[in-house]
DNA sequence: GCTCTCTTCGTATCATCGATACGATATTGG
DNA sequence: CCAATATCGTATCGATGATACGAAGAGAGC
């Protein structure tokens, strides 16, 4: 059991101090002091370890970022969020080269877990109605807005030469998928709103969406919306 | 002379078929007919060959857009400019992923062409007094924006089985860097927005004034509406 | 304590790959 | 026709990912 951390931290290490942004199993193994037999009944193949040594890092990364997160405003937490990524690619390139760019056959479970991280954050927004956007399809366009300014920052330095892009991107994508400043209203007070906001514009689209039978049981359960209950 | 186009043609046609998204010297040279040593002779390297590989894929792709650019509005080219990178990619997704992701240490030249195609659009957007952020900032954010889009879509297909993401980010970063245009906008960004609220907080209604039925389908109609009623 | 079985270990080796040395062959200039 | 130069082609090197296979060790049952 010891010996795969043992072999993990082996392979951190070396992939932190790689130009090239790769390691050599007979590396990892002469540097943590084991075979190459037992690498690969412990990790299968590269791609395992590969992947351990990035949910590590990943992990070691997160660690010490874990506790600030979850602060009152998810808006916050959202952009914080991004920082922390762009933050990471720079500290550990290789390892975040090998978390995003398409090296890897399968994503790494460090990937899944910052997608996860970053739809729970969205999730809290859209609770409180400061989506305008599918928490799913801003999910998307956060992640992948984000791991392409973090990509050029780490592989194109002398073009990004500062992380001045990021913060550019990073509010060009949260402007797109987040309401204007309707942070104090409730959440019944904001459905409220939006349903009777639907409501007026509904008959303006062109080309319409909905056939008239559509629009007019889609009127009708607008019209039901601002009386229901109280959810929260 | 000859022999190097072959040996590039050899080198793309297996790099379009290859699953692993990589190819080796040995097969390029039998498929092209010709002894490593001579590979070796006219690229350098492997890294060599790959870039001119790349580069020749690139050249092939941008000769039938060519003709089609520089339209009346470069607003217009901006975002053909977008999707046309993007199309690129999923049309050949292993020579993007050599021209964009941290394989090759030194950018190919397609890489740099696409660069300057984008920088010159954006100065004709910034002659007309339209870009808000200064052209180099502006080129930056798109095609970092971009190039994290287009791999995205390459490496995760699963997570993005479509080009949507792509359109709403593009059009996300162009409007933070373009002043205002459409009028119609704010009424369409209004529309959205109430849509995205009600969807985001549908489930949490209690009493529930809508059947499972009813919710499911008011819940895909409500997709619809921040899509629809696009006049430009 | 002994043996039997199953797991772990370690050497040696395979196959593939990028890259090149070096003699053989062809081509060109005089 | 010859010599100088450039090209060719075999054979090979060094590194790498991955594994076969026998040796050594650890329990389980008697």
């Amino acid at each position: 059991m010891d010996t795969k951390q043992a072999i993990i931290e082996a392979a951190a290490e070396l992939l932190a101090r790689s130009p090239s942004g790769d390691v050599s199993t007979r590396g990892v193994c002469d540097a943590a002091g084991v075979q190459q037999p037992v690498l690969y009944r412990l990790f299968g193949d590269k791609e395992g370890l590969l992947a351990a040594t990035v949910d590590h890092v990943w992990d070691q990364y997160l660690g010490a970022k874990r506790v600030a997160e979850k602060s009152a405003d998810p808006l916050e937490d959202l952009r914080a969020g991004w920082d922390s990524h762009t933050a990471f690619a720079l500290a550990h390139p290789n390892a975040y080269k090998l978390m995003f760019a398409p090296t890897l056959r399968s994503a790494p479970e460090a990937a899944r877990e910052a997608m996860r991280i970053l739809r729970e954050v969205l999730e809290r927004l859209a609770a409180q109605g400061r989506l305008r956007v599918p928490a799913d399809d801003a999910a998307r366009m956060v992640m992948s807005a984000n791991t392409g300014v973090a990509l050029s920052l780490i592989t194109r330095p002398a073009l990004y030469p500062d992380a001045g892009p990021s913060t550019l991107v990073r509010d060009a994508i949260h402007h797109a998928i987040l309401v204007e400043g309707g942070a104090d209203t409730s959440a019944r007070d904001a459905r409220a709103a939006a349903a009777s906001t639907l409501l007026a514009s509904l008959d303006g689209l062109t080309p319409a969406p909905f056939t008239p039978a559509e629009s007019g049981l889609l009127e009708e359960w607008l019209e039901r919306i601002p009386a229901a209950g109280r959810s929260d």
